[in-house]
RNA sequence: GGCAGGGUAGCUCAGCUGGUUAGAGCACGGCACUCAUAAUGCCGGGGUCGCGGGUUCGAGUCCCGCCCCUGCUACCA
């Protein structure tokens, strides 16, 4: 049974959840629910990055203290996902005792192995009196600060610790090509490959002015650079440095967004090396959802709710669409016109609408009881295929593909409806015939009920207990969708597992 | 500017090392069926494959130039 620990980025206290973030969460659950299906022992985390200037300014903001409001934000965000049925082990907060324990240890660490790694240096920069806060050349407009452009920048110096992260470079090239340190997808490989080959510069990884973070070790007048803190948060969640972290270290996925993959590519396998810690597995960087084409983030006020977008449908089909849609690959648009055309037709005419025809044939013919016979042998066999395909999609992150594998059985199976057309065997008395298509299409449901739960739990389990199962479809485990044992439950019609939109007055 | 990826039916996308009339799903139109959430199945209309050259017996598929889009271009996360 292999190990499967996997983190999704954890996420900016500084407004609330929204599109963006929720591809990610439910792109990464679905990967996780996948795994235990595979019989893996898996460890999901998620959770909130809490320190930092705007963490606070946005405190300030609201009239609350920086604990108060991170407290606020954790939850919200944590109930959110939990409304989206993402199933995570843990939560995990920059905040918490443990973390802050991670973090002093981790560069206690550097300090003693390779002292080297760590060097004290002037930080030269433009300052903004105004913000409070140094400006990168490529956030100034005419050479002023966008907010302030009244005042002069000054030039200014900062003592600062810094981290040695240009010898690194190397080492984590080497790690790449030799496959050790997976960078995914291949674009983002690329990149990286790139800013590798071109060579890092050292970071300072300490702040003086911001008290809102985990004090600098050996320097209380410092705190820890909020990025540096952040990404530690990955091996806090494995227990660090707690003895035992190392059944869950190193992590087999980071799952993060696009933007960030230079930091988890560049600066987190670096910190780590320095720390002699090992690499995690791979790092996936995944594309963003656009709304009408523009980008989803927290500074674009016109986007919409994950709460409104959850509501149209309900929270399972608002994660079968960014899947089946966006996916993990590429950047997908969401519109409410496209969401509405996926999930009438994949969804509610789709799926819902084969179990109900497939069981409302068995209580009617079989009172509801699977029959015992042997499978039609064309259907099982195109069945076997899309188990394959779609295993095979899983396994490489295409969850777009196994969700097309998955409901191209849904076709299949209405096609093999059409052509036994059971209601004429009834007529007919066929009963041999009548009970080898019953029992075929429960056999489908079964097994569309195992390989939707990723992607659909809530209603792949009100699906499973209708087919008179126990438990979760997950828990059936990978073998029992090649011979699913249903012959003989006693299944019972559902509730429409998705009722079609009311047409708009 | 540099680097990377992309521009194929109304929409989302497949099209490997070049080869007969360019595909799928959704949407749209017609027909069939009645077990089903007026759902399903079958058939069909629909594309100058970004633009212009070139190589070739033959090019979305290779080469050159151009246009447009997206990402990265390092201490905002």
């Amino acid at each position: 049974m292999a190990k499967f620990y996997l983190t999704t980025a954890i996420d900016y206290a500084n407004g609330d959840p929204h599109l963006g973030h929720t591809l990610e969460k439910v792109g990464a659950d679905c990967l996780v629910r996948y795994r235990r299906l595979r019989g893996d022992t898996t460890y999901f985390v998620m959770g909130m990055d809490e320190h930092g200037q705007k963490v606070a300014m946005a405190a300030e903001k609201a009239g609350l203290a920086p604990q108060a409001w991170v407290d606020q934000i954790s939850g919200r965000f944590q109930s959110t996902w939990r409304a989206l049925l993402c199933s995570p082990d843990d939560w995990i907060r920059t905040t918490e005792a443990r973390h802050r324990a991670s973090v002093t240890e981790f560069l206690r660490r550097i300090q003693q192995r390779n002292p080297d790694a760590l060097f004290v240096g002037e930080y030269e920069g433009l300052y903004c009196v105004g913000c409070e806060e140094f400006k990168q050349e490529s956030q100034l407009v005419n050479g002023r600060c966008v907010e302030h452009p009244e005042r002069e920048l000054a030039r200014m110096k900062e003592r600062n610790h810094f981290f040695r992260l240009s010898t690194y470079g190397p080492r984590i090239l080497e790690a790449i090509a030799s496959g050790a340190f997976k960078v995914e997808p291949e674009i983002r490989r690329n990149e990286v490959l790139k800013v590798l080959e071109g060579g890092l510069e050292d970071v300072s990884i300490s702040r003086a002015r911001f008290p809102w973070g985990i004090p600098f070790p050996g320097d209380s007048e410092h705190t820890v650079y909020v990025w540096f803190d952040a990404l530690i948060n990955y091996i806090t969640a494995a227990g660090f440095p707690e003895a035992g972290y190392d059944r869950l270290w190193p992590a087999d996925v980071h799952l993060i967004g696009k933007g960030i993959t230079r930091l988890h590519c560049c600066l987190w396998p670096a910190m780590l090396l320095a720390a002699e810690l090992p690499l995690p597995r791979q790092v996936w960087a995944h594309g963003y959802v656009q709304w009408d084409g523009a980008k989803v983030s927290k500074s674009s006020g016109t986007a919409v709710s994950v709460e409104s977008a959850a509501a149209r449908h309900g929270p399972d089909a608002l994660r079968y669409f960014l899947l089946r849609e966006v996916g993990l690959e590429a950047d997908g648009n969401f519109t409410w016109e496209r969401f509405d055309e996926r999930y009438t037709a994949d969804l509610a005419d789709g799926l819902g609408n084969l179990a109900s025809r497939s069981l409302a044939m068995a209580a009617k013919y079989r009172n509801g009881v699977v029959p015992a016979a042997e499978p039609d042998a064309a259907f099982e066999r195109v069945s076997q295929e899309r188990i394959e395909a779609y295993g095979k999609a899983m396994d490489a992150f295409d969850v777009r593909g196994g969700a097309e594998s998955a409901w191209a059985m849904v076709t299949d199976a209405n096609q093999f409806i059409v052509q036994t057309a059971p209601w004429a065997l009834a007529k007919e008395g066929k009963e041999a015939e009548l009970d080898r298509a019953l029992g075929s299409l429960a056999r489908c449901l079964y097994r569309l009920a195992i390989m939707s739960a990723p992607f659909i739990p809530g209603k792949a389990r009100a699906l499973w207990e209708s087919l008179g199962q126990a438990g979760d479809p997950e828990g059936a485990g990978w073998t029992s969708l090649a011979e699913p044992g249903i012959a003989g439950a006693q299944t019972a019609k559902p509730a429409n597992l998705f009722p079609r939109p009311e047409p708009a007055p």
